[in-house]
RNA sequence: GGUGGCGUGGCCGAGAGGCGAGGCAGCGGCCUGCAAAGCCGUCCACACGGGUUCAAAUCCCGUCGCCACCUCCA
């Protein structure tokens, strides 16, 4: 089978099928960075993070591009309250979002264009429409350019909506518009505006509008005519249906699959600022390990909404424990056997016709712990040939979706000297633990049991001996 | 007004005509000195009302409820 993905142009399923055989090109719109990453930003990350890696394991050579907004409205209001100059704040901002998403495993795309360093290919691409009538410089003096949503019949065609049907923005300044559904391409220069935020243009001094710099920059890097171009659901409109527009107007054929995640919702609401409940990336990671962020964010198809509430951590984190306890037990168990070595990683028909299926990861990860729950029956029944491939399976699968406990990503730092000192001392009060229970003094052996426990440190006996590991 | 989505067991969350996805929580059991971990069993759900069908959570009609977007949004 061959792998299927929802094109939210289309409204269904289409095969996956390259412009160049063995190569997929993807954009994704990126955060304009203007305030802290939220959940929602780190699930949109990672839902095409997930695609990305797919698609590597399906054999296509990927280029990721995901932009940097770097310059917009909401950057010069922002920076204004704060402060500071603009560049800073979208500068310390792009940090914070590029922490984020290195903590919780999101590969570093491709490349990671800021619109600033396009604004000659956003300018260029103006100027053809505006050659072919589809844009067209204000008589206002704004310095503004506008596209022309009238001159384009095709306008709606990704969210299939007619122009007309279209509420008519009342409440927005018409300013030098044609119409009220036009939208700005450029926009002159204001007074009062930092001159670091202005660049020439053969309208005039100014900066570009919103939708324009993901026009530019997905051509720029993937050419004018790309395989997948994704971003959140909330983008659709207006956002990727004005991209759309003046790519198209301007002559280039653009995306050829739309790809939209879906949102985040807190405890049954829409996050917003307003309501005061948006959960930033950085509450998500004082909660919780970042692995543990990283499977509760994925756990749920990428086009569904996702509910965030009180305890999904707790619950993630109990799932992902399982996986982990099988691989610990498992690569304890087979170690200095003939096994140890004869694990094969191999992904299961099931786990790959899940993920062609428009990356069916829910289900996926139900063959995951089908796996686990296999691996550890043969575990307990000594068939250590059956547990070392099932080992095998489903170190393949946490591979492919990022979330493998092994991977040196997500290894801390306790092969420190402190670490070493622990272990020791953890180990030695396990020895006089066991020494208690061959004597049957069981009091001392669950008092010892007892006060790892309340140092955080929890004991499972084995046949081969006491494991400890840290809570939780 | 326009466009689209959703309603699944105590909770999260898949599925989309016919063998009980999976996880969490609970209960019973096996294992254990007792635990922990693991395993087995149990809890047999699909908003409501009709219809089609041998068979409907899934298709059709209707009703109710919730949500998103319609120029700030991931």
């Amino acid at each position: 089978m061959t792998l299927r993905l929802y094109d939210s142009q289309a409204r269904t399923l289409r095969d996956f099928e390259p412009l160049v055989p063995g190569r997929a090109g993807v954009y994704v719109c990126g955060p304009t960075v203007q305030s802290s990453p939220h959940i929602g930003h780190l699930r949109s990350a990672l839902a095409y993070d997930q695609l990305r890696r797919w698609l590597n394991h399906s054999g296509l050579d990927v280029t990721l591009v995901r932009n940097v907004t770097d310059i917009d409205d909401k950057v010069l209001v922002n920076a204004a309250e704060s402060g500071e100059p603009w560049w800073a704040l979208a500068y310390r901002t792009e940090l914070e979002f590029t922490a984020a998403y290195n903590t919780i495993g999101i590969l570093p795309p491709t490349y990671e264009p800021r619109a600033t360093a396009s604004i000659p290919e956003m300018q260029e691409i103006i100027r053809r429409l505006v050659d072919a009538g589809h844009a067209y410089a204000a008589e206002d003096g704004s310095g503004d350019v506008y596209f022309d949503t009238v001159s384009w019949p095709s306008y709606g065609e990704l969210t299939h909506q007619k122009l007309a049907d279209m509420a008519s923005a009342e409440d927005s300044d018409p300013r030098g518009k044609h119409d009220v559904r036009d939208f700005a391409l450029w926009k002159g220069h204001k007074e009062g505006e930092p001159a670091t935020a202005t660049w020439q243009s053969p309208w005039g001094a100014g900066r570009p509008g919103w939708h324009i710099e993901c026009s530019a920059m997905s051509t720029r890097y993937l050419g004018t005519q790309f395989d997948i171009h994704g971003g959140g659901l909330d983008l659709r409109f207006p956002h990727h249906e004005n991209e759309l527009a003046q790519s198209r107007a301007a002559g280039d054929a653009f995306a050829n699959y739309w790809l939209h995640n879906g949102l985040v919702s807190v405890n049954g609401q829409k996050m917003s600022k307003s309501l005061g409940n948006s959960v930033y990336a950085a509450d998500l990671l004082a909660a919780a390990r970042p692995l543990v962020v990283r499977y509760y964010l994925g756990s749920a198809h990428y086009r569904s909404n996702l509910e965030y509430q009180d305890g999904s951590l707790a619950e993630a984190e109990a799932a992902l424990g399982r996986i982990e306890g099988f691989l610990d037990r498992a690569v304890r168990r087979l170690e200095g056997t003939r096994f140890a070595s004869s694990t094969v990683e191999v992904v299961p028909p099931e786990f790959r016709s899940a993920m062609d299926d428009d990356l069916g990861v829910p289900q996926a990860l139900g063959v995951l712990h089908e796996a686990v729950r296999d691996g550890n029956t043969a575990l307990d029944a000594e068939d250590f040939s059956e547990a070392a491939r099932l080992l095998g399976l489903v170190l393949a699968m946490t591979s492919i979706l990022g979330i493998n406990p092994h991977d040196p990503a997500w290894a801390s730092a306790e092969t420190s000297s402190t670490g070493t000192a622990l272990k020791a001392l953890v180990e030695r009060l396990l020895d006089d633990r066991q020494t208690a229970r061959k004597a049957r003094d069981f009091a001392t052996a669950d008092r010892i049991r007892d006060e790892l426990g309340q140092a955080g440190i929890t004991i499972e006996d084995t046949s081969t001996g006491a494991h400890w590991s840290f809570d939780g």
